[in-house]
DNA sequence: GGTAGACCTGGACGC
DNA sequence: GCGTCCAGGTCTACC
């Protein structure tokens, strides 16, 4: 099989940094927790797509990338840059030993860096996936873009022929085929026009990529104009934001409602326990959301083990707000 | 500025 | 197996 390695920092775990962050289960991402293999169909440019398959012999270790077939030097190179996205491997040590500074709950652990999407609009349209949704239906939106609308790859499994759809296949769809064959509900039109955004020039108007991920950019400006954006609230938009690498802003949801009884022992209603949760995070400035984030995601590891663990058939179930709140009123 | 109701899907539950 | 209820964040209309 042809492969090539990618350096990675020296705190960098695979296991551990690529089962970080729920995204790591949607389609067209495969972990296998048997191997600690990360699965991941991408698409290369020109209507072809590669099976890739990442492992990691141990913590700092190079990255061992196999694909299924030799990549040209240029879709190599784009294969590249979108792992070193998804895994965050240009976070530099400094940032992460400032969160460490600011929560050093998570210094013994490492953990810092979250599992996010190869491109914006792969993180854009999986959180309008996950908006007032249950994580099943989440799972089942993401595998069916796949499936309809993404780059089938020559070699695949069953699991992994489809890599996510590019921006300009979304913006070419109808709405009424997002909804009737990926089950998108009323997300239909958002998710179309989010893509035609995504594909249209910053003078026009679209969605100008470079200058979200500029760290000089400020915040209030980016939260500012993603909340202009079809689809995306309050919610969306810092999430999106932590995708982006910027963690001052929390976003908040029923789960964080649930965490905060659960866990952090508030009482009262929803809107007064998530103005609560801001306020219990706010003393870690921006680094709130990791601290945040860690939090919940080991509250979710001491009941289901290591999320490198997770199989992917059985997790779903998991995750449903039924399950979640029998957890919580058992052991919170 | 704050609030109520619609939007759509799928899981849970009762029969 | 079928019908009904409910969870979930955003958007719009209305006060």
């Amino acid at each position: 099989m042809p492969a090539f390695t990618i350096k990675a920092p020296a705190d960098f775990d695979l296991p551990r940094d690529a089962c970080s962050y729920g995204y790591f289960l949607l389609a067209p991402n495969h972990w296998d927790p048997a191997s600690s293999t990360l699965w991941r169909v991408m698409a290369t440019g020109g209507g072809r797509a590669a099976l890739l398959a990442v492992r990691q012999r141990g913590p700092g270790a190079p990255l061992r990338v196999t694909t299924g077939a030799t990549l040209r030097p240029q879709d190599r190179a784009r294969v590249e840059a979108g792992l070193v996205r998804m895994l965050r491997l240009d976070e530099s040590a400094e940032r992460i030993a400032a969160f460490h500074a600011a929560d050093p709950r998570f210094k013994a652990s490492g953990r810092g860096r979250l599992f996010r999407s190869p491109s914006l609009h792969e993180d854009i349209v999986k959180t309008v996936t996950s908006c007032n949704v249950t994580w099943p239906s989440t799972v089942t939106m993401n595998e069916r873009l796949c499936e309809v609308f993404g780059v089938r790859c020559a070699v695949g499994e069953s699991w992994a022929a489809h890599a996510f759809p590019e921006a300009a296949r979304l913006a070419k769809a109808s709405p009424a085929a997002l909804r009737a064959r990926c089950r998108v509900g009323y997300r239909d039109t958002r998710l179309v026009e989010l893509s035609k955004l995504m594909c249209t020039s910053a003078r026009h108007g679209g969605i100008d990529g470079a200058w979200l991920e500029d760290p000089g950019t400020p915040d209030q400006a980016v939260f500012d104009r993603l909340i202009e954006l079809p689809g995306i609230g309050p919610y969306a938009a810092a999430n999106i934001m932590q995708l982006l690498g910027r963690y001052g802003r929390l976003p908040l949801d029923t789960e964080s409602v649930r965490h905060g009884r659960a866990v952090l022992g508030m009482k009262g209603t929803a809107a007064s326990i998530m103005k609560r949760v801001h306020r219990h995070f706010a003393p870690f400035g921006e680094h709130a959301f990791r601290s945040y984030w860690f939090e919940l995601w080991e509250w979710y590891e001491s009941r289901h083990g290591a999320a490198s663990t997770w199989e992917r058939s059985k997790v779903a179930r998991l995750f449903t707000a039924a399950a979640l709140n029998k957890s919580g009123a058992s052991h919170g």
